[in-house]
RNA sequence: GGGGGCUUAGCUCAGCGGGAGAGCAUCCGCUUUGCAAGCGGAGGGUCUGGGGUUCGAAUCCCCAAGCCUCCA
């Protein structure tokens, strides 16, 4: 047999499976997206998803044609165990499935003997055969017989597992689901002693070996799972027709045939990792080159996943990109990597990749663009954590080293400024305020702060940190008044609170190894206990926020599962007969409705169009025979079966009978919206460029809401374009047609398709009859869509724009209005404007400038207030002598009092420092008509004084209430006079 | 869909119930002058918007907007 060849690369490999199965005449398919169109996962996970109808027995035809048996390289998203990928040398984010499929045609022999040949046959991948291994389901017979006795695989190169390994899926007899089902059959690799010394017998015990790898998984979907007996013995029935699903992972073919040590070793890792260690200077090695791994796994996944449609943003399949990205991004921040990189290595994925996946090619410039932006983004949540972390970390730094002498040293500090009796709250404010206070405090603190700062890298924000971490100290103390600090033990290690670990986290997106890496060179560990506490704490809020809404829909799948689909006539009418096909309540069938019952009803044909494409589902009312019912919304299973949500108001419904559905008017305006969204979407793409994708859709008979890709706010200029680009369209009154056609014809017309979204092989083509021109350009609008249309384009009348606003990084939303309910909003923006204008005696053209005036009217009118109330004040206080105020010795100060009328707030305070200045008083009480402020020197707050009770006791007798500092204070009275008397008493 | 946070001078932010602040930037002056800089001073604010609580709100509560972030 010959040595395994190295020079077959991945792209070789590749195409020699899919031209091998093709001489075996199967039907090769592209690679449908990662992203599923299945609403229950959210990527495509295995080779088969795209395949799941025809599993069931769905016609084999696809766009390129019918056949029972076709092969793809299918690209997978797998996002379960991300945290391993990188730590070891074969997780992988995105993989490739070699795969080939038979739908009812050829069977475990074919699978089995062609998969020996391709892995054997020189032609092919020429490995060598005894080197090759199998496991099978423990008493698959047929299987056996098949590999010892057709291929002739000695007898102790298989071995058998029970249903947990080689079952799909796995345990399915036991545990369910119900549903297609069957045993597989896996090929091993023996790599040779290099990897381990381990053996084939071995492997039946530790399932975990570096030397056999699985290189190839034939699942042979055989039997349909029933519901088990009442004893609970699982029932399998054969299917009528029997199926074959295979998948071999590519990373892991490419690893044995170029017989590289692992993944990251392949031809389309290799450059990859090589280029990341050029950037960061860091070599391939040691414990850091699991930096490298994420790096280059991650960035091949994101370029694969933007380049099929999707964005990283705060929800969905967008989260999880995100989450991908950010993990890459911090790994190489952990490289000491500080720009945007990752985008840079996005080349080198689509010179390996970009042949078999063309979209990476087309898509490359808005690859790497989003890639970018969200690597910038995330630098900047990096930064602003690493701020708060040496926060943190440097508040339990300096309780440790400083504690004891900052309590003996803010005593004499205190003594030094106020005298004693100075409260936690006067010290932290002093802290907080003055810098050179902090120099006296560092003076008096043996410039141990100094030598703390330099253990900071950033000259700039270290103060700040040293200054927030005495805050914080200061916050947990400040329930003592006399500033006690908790004993401090100098030997105890230092331990961030998980609690505070998990809030940097969730509130600032900090990664908590971050955290734990940052804190470690401090010496400071983190309380990861605690934060996996705080962590599943958060998880179970937002489970419980979000956990009711679907299952209705589920439940009424199974119920309704013998009924046929429902025929949907609405398009052209709006009212039609039907059959009552079935009766539901929370998900149970029923036999009888009568009035005043709530229920879901189900016909064999229907006028009602149910919710979908973004579309509201219609409302109207159903009539029969002695009764009539209202519909209150319409949706529909998966499988296409109408449910509409009946209020029976009279008579009674059974199954059988025949009712007449008549859809509400308001289906008309809802047409005229979606019409609109259409125009919308083609004048957005013409406008702001073809990053424009639709990201979401609401269509109601009120208005419309789109969502779509697009990274800035639209500029008023903008929004007027795309406004005036509608409206053209609307008074061009062009038809709009729909009609059914193959997918690929309505691909090739240039069609607009939805990423995502799934479509049969024959759709519904909307397409509006007439370009309108944008800067030289004609603009069509054909789109896929199931949704109901007006004819002409002139139905919609009126389309306004009422906003643009922000739902997530990178997408935007807008709402608009179309026909009776934008002329409806014009007119009364238009009312309002009128009467503004009419209160301003203005009209519509002169209420800007007018505005401005009053603005600056106001301006200069406060100003003025301000100086008139202060010359006033210094009129009262007599020129500013002091003469109008004599100073009373009163409980050992000197207080003046002054009385001062028209004079309140800002300048009643004014008034008080100028008399604390001209006169000989240590204490100042100003009286004005509605309040009272007193003011102490220091000297006097030093010996005892205290503004704030002072004014406390004044207030009580003027009739209002006050309080504030030892040094300043203000309340707010009634009665001058009484407040004043009241001095008399108040020492 | 559900949480958390932020929004204060041109920029970065502190203040979190009692006089709107710092650093940087700008302008002016002084000093120095090879440059960098140093010293002093000035201008610059609807404290995101709207309600409420309070004698008093940038500060507390409610609503809204924008931005950041975590989860489902």
């Amino acid at each position: 047999m010959t040595a395994p060849s190295p020079t077959l690369t991945t792209a070789e490999i590749r195409e020699k499976f899919l031209s091998f199965f093709e001489s075996k005449g199967h039907l090769r398919l592209p690679s449908a997206s990662t992203i599923s169109p299945d609403p229950t996962t959210l990527f495509t996970v295995a080779g088969m998803q795209p395949f799941k109808a025809q599993f069931m027995g769905a016609p084999a035809r696809f766009e390129q044609g019918a056949n029972k048996r076709v092969t793809t390289a299918q690209k997978c998203l797998r996002v379960g165990d991300i945290e391993n990928v990188g730590r070891t040398l074969r997780h992988c984010s995105l993989l490739e499935m070699l795969g080939n499929f038979s739908f009812g045609d050829y069977f475990k022999r074919e699978s089995l003997t062609w998969a020996w040949e391709f892995l054997t046959d020189p032609e092919w991948m020429g490995l060598d055969g005894s080197k090759l291994y199998a496991t099978i389901y423990e008493d698959d017979e047929e299987a056996y017989d098949i590999w010892t006795k057709e291929i002739g695989l000695p007898a102790d190169h298989v071995l058998r597992f029970g249903a947990d390994e080689n079952f799909w899926p796995a345990d399915a007899p036991k545990e369910g689901p119900n549903g297609p089902c069957g045993p597989c059959s896996e090929i091993f690799y023996d790599r040779g002693p290099k990897y381990g010394d381990d053996t084939w017998a071995e492997y039946a015990d530790t399932r975990e070996s570096a030397r056999f790898l699985e290189i190839w998984n034939n699942v042979f979907p055989q039997y349909d799972r029933q519901e088990p007996g009442a004893d609970g013995t699982p029932t399998l029935i054969d299917l009528p027709f029997k199926n074959i699903d295979t998948g071999m992972g590519l990373e892991r073919i490419a690893t044995v045939v170029q017989d590289v040590y692992d993944f990251y070793s392949n031809d389309v890792f290799g450059p990859i990792v090589a280029r990341v260690a050029e950037l960061s200077g860091h070599a391939y090695e040691g414990p850091q080159n699991v930096s490298h791994r994420v790096v280059a796994e991650h960035v091949r996944s994101v370029s694969m996943v933007i380049a099929d449609g999707s964005t990283p943003g705060n929800t969905g399949s967008g989260y999880v990109i995100r989450k991908i990205l950010r993990r890459a991004s911090r790994h190489a921040y952990l490289l000491g990597l500080r720009e945007p990189t990752l985008y840079r290595l996005v080349p080198l994925v689509v010179e390996s990749m970009g042949d078999a996946y063309p979209e990476l090619r087309t898509e490359q410039a808005r690859v790497e663009a989003m890639i970018k932006s969200e690597e910038e983004r995330f630098l900047k949540t990096l930064e602003g954590g690493i701020q708060r972390v040496n926060q943190s970390i440097s508040a339990l730094i300096f309780r440790k080293i400083a504690d004891p002498e900052i309590n003996e040293a803010t005593e004499e500090f205190k003594n030094d400024l106020y005298g004693s009796g100075t409260n936690t709250h006067t010290i932290q404010y002093y802290y907080n305020t003055s810098s050179e206070d902090w120099r006296l405090l560092n003076k008096i603190l043996d410039g141990r702060l100094e030598n703390l700062l330099t253990n900071f890298e950033e000259q700039d924000i270290k103060r700040r940190e040293i200054e927030g971490g005495i805050r914080f100290m200061h916050f947990d103390s400040q329930m003592s008044p006399q500033m006690e600090v908790k004993p401090v033990n100098r030997e105890a290690p230092m331990l961030l609170s998980g609690e505070e670990a998990f809030i940097l986290y969730d509130t600032y997106g900090f990664p908590v190894d971050l955290t734990k890496e940052i804190a470690e060179e401090y010496g400071v560990s983190v309380d990861e206990a605690g934060y996996a506490e705080s962590l599943e704490n958060a998880q179970n809020i937002a489970r419980a926020g979000s956990k009711y809404g679907k299952s209705e829909l589920f439940g009424a799948q199974e119920a309704l599962e013998d009924l046929p689909q429902t025929q949907f006539v609405g398009y052209d009418d709006l009212e039609a007969d039907g059959k009552v096909l079935a009766l539901m309540v929370g998900g149970e069938r029923i036999e009888h409705l009568s009035a005043g019952d709530e229920a879901t009803v189900v016909l064999s044909q229907t006028p009602f169009y149910a919710e979908g494409g973004g579309e509201v589902g219609d409302t109207g009312r159903l009539e029969w025979e002695g009764g009539a019912g209202m519909v209150r919304d319409t949706r529909k299973t998966p499988g296409g079966v109408f449910l509409h949500d009946v209020a029976v108001e009279s008579g009674e419904l059974k199954p059988g009978q025949s009712v007449r559905g008549v859809v509400s008017g308001e289906r008309h305006a809802t047409q005229r919206h979606h019409t609109a969204t259409h125009l919308l979407h083609a004048a957005l793409r013409a406008v702001l460029g073809s990053g424009v994708r639709q990201a979401g859709s609401l269509v109601a008979p009120d208005r419309l809401r789109f969502d779509f890709s697009h990274g800035a706010a639209m500029t008023v200029d903008e929004i007027a374009d795309v406004e005036r680009l509608v409206s053209r369209w609307v008074s061009a009154n062009f038809p709009v047609t729909w009609q059914e056609m193959p997918i690929a014809e309505a691909r090739a017309a240039g069609a607009t398709a939805l990423f995502g979204e799934k479509y049969g092989d024959t759709v519904r083509v909307v397409r509006v009859g007439g370009d309108v021109s944008y800067e030289g350009q004609a603009v069509a609008s054909m789109e896929l869509c199931g949704g109901a249309h007006v004819s002409r384009t002139g139905d919609i009348g009126a389309f306004v724009l009422l906003s643009d606003e922000n739902v997530a990084a990178g997408v935007r939303r807008i709402e608009a209005l179309a026909g009776e309910a934008a002329t409806e909003w014009l007119r009364e923006r238009l009312q309002q404007m009128a009467r503004v204008s009419a209160m301003l005696n203005t009209n519509p053209d002169g209420l800007e400038g007018r505005v401005a005036g009053l603005q600056i009217q106001v301006k200069a009118a406060e100003k003025e207030m301000v100086a008139v109330r202060r010359q006033l004040a210094e009129a009262q206080m007599g020129g500013g002598s002091g003469a109008a105020s004599p100073v009373r010795e009163l409980g050992g100060f000197k207080v003046a009092s002054l009385k001062l009328s028209g004079i309140e707030g800002n300048e009643l305070r004014g008034a008080a420092d100028k008399l604390l200045d001209q006169s000989e008083a240590d204490i100042v009480v100003i009286a004005g008509d509605k309040g009272l402020v007193v003011k102490a020197t220091k000297d006097a707050v030093a010996r005892g004084a205290h503004a704030g009770q002072l004014v406390g006791k004044l207030a009580a007798a003027g009739g209002g209430k006050g309080g504030g500092r030892p040094d300043m204070a203000q309340a707010g009275i009634t009665d001058a006079g009484a407040a004043l008397l009241a001095l008399d008493t108040a020492f």
